[in-house]
DNA sequence: AAATTAATTTAGACAAACCTAAACATTTAT
DNA sequence: ATAAATGTTTAGGTTTGTCTAAATTAATTT
C-alpha cells in the first residue's frame, strides 16, 4: 500500500509522461509538485526500490508496469469522485479539483466499487477526461461536436469549448450540463440548426454557433 | 488547522469524555488510540500549546472551548458520511466506519454543506446518533419504538434492536431501513398489531414484537 | 576539447508522530 | 506514614517527507 505523498508522485509521473510515454525529469517533477529537486531525488529512490519507477540517475524516471497500475487506479478514484461532486453536489469544475485531489487518498476498494455503481458507470469525468475501469483499462472516448450528429443519434454531453458564464448560464437554463443525453430529433437545413431532445423529455433548438461548442460521446 | 492526528486525539477525547463532561486520562487515550502513553503525553503538550485543551500534567485533559467546537465539527463530518455510505452507496453498519473515519479529514467547508444538502439535512446517522448542526449545536434527538406511536403520527426509523440476519432481511423485504419514512394508518386491538405507511407508498401489518424493536424519531 | 552553465544528487537537518527505556508522580496497600 | 504498585512524563531514538547547501554529473558554449 502506498503513501499518500507516494500516490502524488506516481500520478505526477503519469500525468508529465503523457500516460507512460516518456521519462520525466526531476525538475519537472518538482515544479509539478512543489517542492525542491532534492526531495524528488530522495523519493524516486524509494519508489523505485518498491519497483513502481524504472529511475537511471541523472536520466529521470518512468512508471513499471506495477507503478503504472497504481497510477491508473488513483485517476479513476480522482475521476468517480469528480463526477459525484459535479453530478451529486453540483460543485463546479474549478471547486471540484481540490476536494477530488484529497478524496482520491481515501483507502477502501467496496467505497470505488459502489461509487461506480452509484453514478452509472460514468465513463467520463466532468472534463471530459476518460476514466480507467475497473481493471484498469483507460479507453480514450470518440468525441465529435453535436453538430456532427445526423438525425436520431444520441450523445451524452463531455465537454463545452466555450467557458464564458453567459454561455454555461445559457446551457444551464435549456438543461445542458455535463452527462446529459441528448439526442437529435430533427435538422433545420436553413441554418444548420438541430432540434435536440434532453433527458428524452423537453426538445429545444440550438443554434449552428451553439452545436460547435457542445462534445459529446457515443453512449 | 488541524492534522490528522490532532483530530483523532481529539475526538477521543470528546468521545471519552462523554462529550466534554469529565477529564480523560493518557491511558484511557493510548488504549483508545492504539498509541503508547508517552506518545500521548507529546500530543498533549502540543494540542495544550494551540488551546485546543486544558492539560494538568498527571491530572488528564479536557476540550477547551475550542477543541470541543472542533471535535462537533469533526463528528458532523463522520456522521454525514456514514449517511452517505449507507443510504446512497448501501454499505452495512459494520463496513462504514473504517471508510467514515477516512473521509472525516477531508477538509472543505463547501463539501459537507452540499452533502448535508443533498442527504436533506438528516438528523441522525446509521446508528441513530444524532448529527451536529452547521452551527455545532448537538441536540439529542427522543428516540421511541414504534409500538408508542399513536394512529396517524409519523417518524423517520433511526435504530432496530435486533441485528439478526434473518431480521434485517425481514426489514429489507418489506422496505424499512434507517432514515425509511413511516406513518401509524391504523391500530388493530386484537394483538396490538399496527398498519403502518411506509414512505407514503405502500403499506404493511407489523405485529407487536417487531413494533417494539424498531426506533423513530420525529421527523 | 575544455570551460562554463544547468541539472541532479548527496549530506546533514528538521518537524511530525510515533517508539522504548528510564525517571518521576500519584495512588493504594500495609 | 511509608512502601509498593500503577500511571505519567521525559529523554533520546526512528521513520516519513521535507528542506538547504555542497558536491557531482550532464549539457552547452566557445
Amino acid at each position: 500500500m502506498q503513501s499518500t505523498a507516494e500516490e502524488n508522485y506516481i500520478k505526477a509521473i503519469y500525468k508529465l509522461s503523457g500516460g507512460g510515454e516518456s521519462a520525466v525529469s526531476t525538475t519537472a517533477l518538482s515544479e509539478s509538485l512543489e517542492t525542491k529537486p532534492a526531495s524528488v531525488s530522495d523519493m524516486l529512490r524509494k519508489l523505485s526500490a518498491k519497483d513502481l519507477v524504472h529511475y537511471v540517475k541523472y536520466h529521470g524516471v518512468q512508471l513499471t508496469d506495477e507503478g503504472h497500475r497504481v497510477a491508473l487506479k488513483i485517476i479513476r478514484k480522482h475521476r468517480l469522485w469528480e463526477v459525484f461532486l459535479v453530478q451529486k453536489l453540483h460543485f463546479t469544475w474549478d471547486e471540484v479539483h481540490e476536494v477530488a485531489e484529497q478524496m482520491e487518498h481515501v483507502k477502501s476498494e467496496l467505497l470505488i466499487k459502489r461509487l461506480d455503481e452509484f453514478l452509472g458507470h460514468p465513463r467520463i469525468d466532468p472534463h471530459g477526461d476518460p476514466i480507467p475501469t475497473e481493471a484498469g483499462e483507460l479507453r480514450e472516448v470518440e468525441q465529435r461536436t453535436l453538430a456532427s450528429l445526423e438525425v436520431d443519434q444520441q450523445g451524452v454531453v463531455c465537454r463545452v469549448k466555450d467557458s464564458q458564464p453567459s454561455f454555461l448560464q445559457y446551457l444551464n437554463r435549456v438543461g445542458i450540463q455535463i452527462g446529459t443525453q441528448l439526442q437529435v430529433m430533427d435538422k433545420i437545413p436553413y441554418d444548420n440548426s438541430l432540434e435536440i431532445s434532453i433527458e428524452k423529455t423537453k426538445s429545444v433548438i440550438l443554434s449552428s454557433d451553439v452545436l460547435e461548442k457542445i462534445f459529446v460521446i457515443n453512449p
